[in-house]
RNA sequence: GGUGGGGUGCCCGAGUGGCCAAAGGGAGCAGACUGUAAAUCUGCCGGCGUCAGCCUACGAAGGUUCGAAUCCUUCCCCCACCA
């Protein structure tokens, strides 16, 4: 286990860490933290990374806590981000905690005798933490001219912080405190915005149990086009395959750019150093296959979703990205894309196509299902029409009740009516 | 508290009485090219529509005017300098 930390900066997980952080993970077994504020419904893809870091630290022989910001929500994190947030109800934040928690289960080891992950709500210590004690004993050991040199509180001078958002640091330095003592936490990760929380939690680890703690922080990921990570046409690419579907899933994975592949393999998978080499050797002679890509699309979404997800998400790829007439499409077929991609059920007899587009949810109105059909986008079971009086007529519905709709090279729904 | 500057579409930003649904850029979408790539080029980019036009929009609310993002009043918020 004493690679660890030299495998994490091979992997690009290494941003910046305590000085010593290696000797520490050498010297045996310890416990490390990251924490997630539930801000959304689901996990996204952004969040995968801190995922990872802590499953490598699992697989390394240490034990992770994954710690749900049950508390730390209901204030909001000014850390990266440039203005007040609104605050988000007691009753949102419980709902995202309940089911953020339940798409912990693949990715981590929870059977392990003594590397069991360990899932943790701040909300459980911090919700009943009184004003007065608190302020006495956490609030004295921080000094307001230090805190306003953090970048979090710096960065918003000009654009304004309420006192709620400034108290943040600590209550996340109390977490670390907290879980030092009672789980014998000795290492906190996450990404390159939570540096100046992290500290402020060791130096109160320091400065009240003089115990020792230390810290690892990720890049700040961006991707070669520029463009912030896990953010496509739609939004965000979520874990909830409820928001994003598993095909979607795969497709955004599949999609990476070539200059990006091979630092996601790294990221994204746990698959040796070896095999990356290789499927980048093979990348770089041709990378018009897509091997690269179809790996690491693969992997990600076998971890997240399980292989039956994978499986058909590459067998719906498959077709619909191959030269296929959809007239010869069996009906069982289409069942297993409905699974897949976005459907809708629609009355069969005279449907317009741009209010099929409409509700379809290819695009967000009608005004612009008319530009898109006007412009050469619509494709109507793979055939482009370009009518925008174009009604669905008895002969456009496939094996009973199937009609394909696609708008631009890669959005597909399914429609489904007909008799 | 005083003085000055400012709040415009997803973001940046021009516009100071009609020609403004609002220049330009970015983002985004579509098309061509291609490898389900990148780069590039072209088009689109508030909503509704029987394509004539209608509705909503330039911090908020009122007002002046035939007519306002543009003028006036009040209010809210931000920035700079001074105290």
């Amino acid at each position: 286990m004493s690679d660890l930390v030299a495998e994490l900066e091979w992997r690009g997980f290494v941003h910046h860490t305590t000085r010593d952080l290696a000797a520490h993970l050498a010297a045996g077994r310890r416990t490390v933290y990251c924490g997630f504020d539930p801000t959304a419904p689901s996990f996204q893809v952004g969040n995968l990374m801190p995922l990872m870091l802590l499953r490598h630290f699992q697989l390394a022989g240490h034990r992770p806590i994954v710690l749900m910001g049950g508390g730390t929500g209901l204030i909001g994190d000014p850390s990266g981000k440039q203005s007040e947030r609104p605050l988000l109800s007691e009753e949102q934040i419980r709902e995202n905690v309940r089911r953020q928690r339940d798409q912990l289960t693949g990715l981590f080891d929870f059977d392990a005798k003594e590397t069991r992950v360990l899932v943790l709500n701040n909300a459980d210590w911090l919700v009943e933490q009184q004003l007065i004690a608190f302020l006495r004993d956490v609030g004295k050991h921080f000094s307001v001219n230090v805190m306003m040199q953090k970048e979090s509180v710096k960065a918003r001078l000009d654009a304004g912080i309420s006192y709620t958002e400034f108290s943040y640091m600590l209550l996340q330095a109390y977490d670390f405190l907290h879980l030092s003592r009672k789980e014998q936490c000795t290492i906190q990760v996450g990404g390159s915005d939570q540096w100046g929380n992290i500290t402020a939690g060791i130096d109160l680890i320091r400065r009240v149990d003089g115990g020792e703690a230390h810290g690892l922080v990720a890049p700040l990921f961006t991707t070669a086009s520029g463009a912030k990570f896990g953010k496509t046409e739609g939004g965000a690419i979520w874990l909830d395959p409820s928001l994003t579907s598993p095909y979607k899933f795969y497709q955004f994975w599949y999609n990476v750019d070539d200059r990006d592949v091979e630092s996601f393999l790294k990221l994204f998978t746990f698959l040796p150093r070896v095999e990356i080499e290789q499927w980048m050797k093979s990348h770089k002679k041709d990378p018009s296959r897509h091997e690269a890509q179809g790996q690491l699309a693969a992997e990600v979404t076998t971890m997240v979703h399980g292989k039956d997800a994978t499986s058909n998400a590459t067998g719906v790829s498959a077709i619909l990205f191959s030269d296929f007439d959809p007239r010869n499409v069996k009906a069982s077929v289409f069942d297993e894309m409905a699974k897949e991609i976005p459907t809708a059920s629609v009355p069969a007899n005279n449907l317009g196509l741009v209010d099929a587009l409409v509700q379809a949810g290819l695009v967000k109105s009608k005004s612009e299902a008319r530009r898109q059909i006007e412009q050469g986008g619509v494709y109507v079971n793979q055939q482009r029409v370009k009518d925008v009086d174009r009604k669905l007529d008895p002969s456009d519905w496939l094996a009973g009740r199937n009609l394909l709709l696609r708008k631009g090279k890669k959005d597909y729904a399914l429609l489904r009516g007909g008799q």
